[in-house]
DNA sequence: ATACATAGGGATAAATTTTTCCCCTTACCC
DNA sequence: GGGTAAGGGGAAAAATTTATCCCTATGTAT
């Protein structure tokens, strides 16, 4: 794992909220399990794009946060869901919000980078 | 400048709504504009921690996204200010969501990373 | 002449995040 | 044995963001 050599700030709220949403894909995984995509696997196969190592990571880290938490179920092969805790799910709406913004305005946003 | 070398996914709300508010200092840079500190010096002043190079940067981006826009003054010393456009207005009520979020659930997020 | 405040940026380094590559385990099927 | 599918992670490289250092310029004040 690495190290962290500069300390973050924890105490505002919302470089939290942002440390939570924020990565790379986690947004996307976070769609996956809201659309009942629970499975390492089938979140990797929704999810091709992206390899299943960086997968394991963004869970792991949201499993951290206790974002998410993980079923284990004793089957062959082995069967592991991912579900939103109570927490995770009170994120859900505010994800909502966030993703509605950039639609409404991406064209506006990213209107010069279009060369 | 840096020149991206693998294409941003464009498509997706969410992932343009977190580029927007979700650099280091961005969300800090935009609540001293919206709290009327509006000079570049002035917002060096407030935020000490970081520095100024760092706070252009942001700020730079910001007026790339045109969340922001910068009147100059014909004045000496030279006067600048920025103010928000109205797509950059429409968005703090979207952050001060992301912020109610994080102040409440801090705590809970991090309750781990306290050794 | 020296110092200060303002705004701004080049060059480079450091820190952090993301990616790639390859490995391990269990158990089933052919 | 060799192949599949499941979940998982170490090590190192690459990509990206953030930081540090030092310079430019203008005009004003001491």
């Amino acid at each position: 794992m690495y190290e962290r050599k500069i300390p973050e700030m924890l105490d505002c709220g919302l470089a939290v909220a942002i440390k939570v949403v924020g990565g790379k894909w986690k947004a996307w995984i976070i769609d996956c399990i809201k659309r009942d995509i629970r499975r390492p696997s089938a979140i990797h196969r929704e999810m091709h794009e992206v390899d299943s190592r960086i997968i394991n990571l963004h869970l792991k880290e949201l499993e951290e946060y206790r974002i998410i938490e993980k079923k284990v179920y004793a089957e062959v092969p082995a069967r592991v869901e991912y579900w939103f805790t109570e927490v995770g799910k009170s994120i859900l709406p505010v994800i909502n919000i966030l993703e509605e913004w950039g639609n409404e305005h991406k064209e506006y946003i990213y209107r010069n980078n279009a060369e």
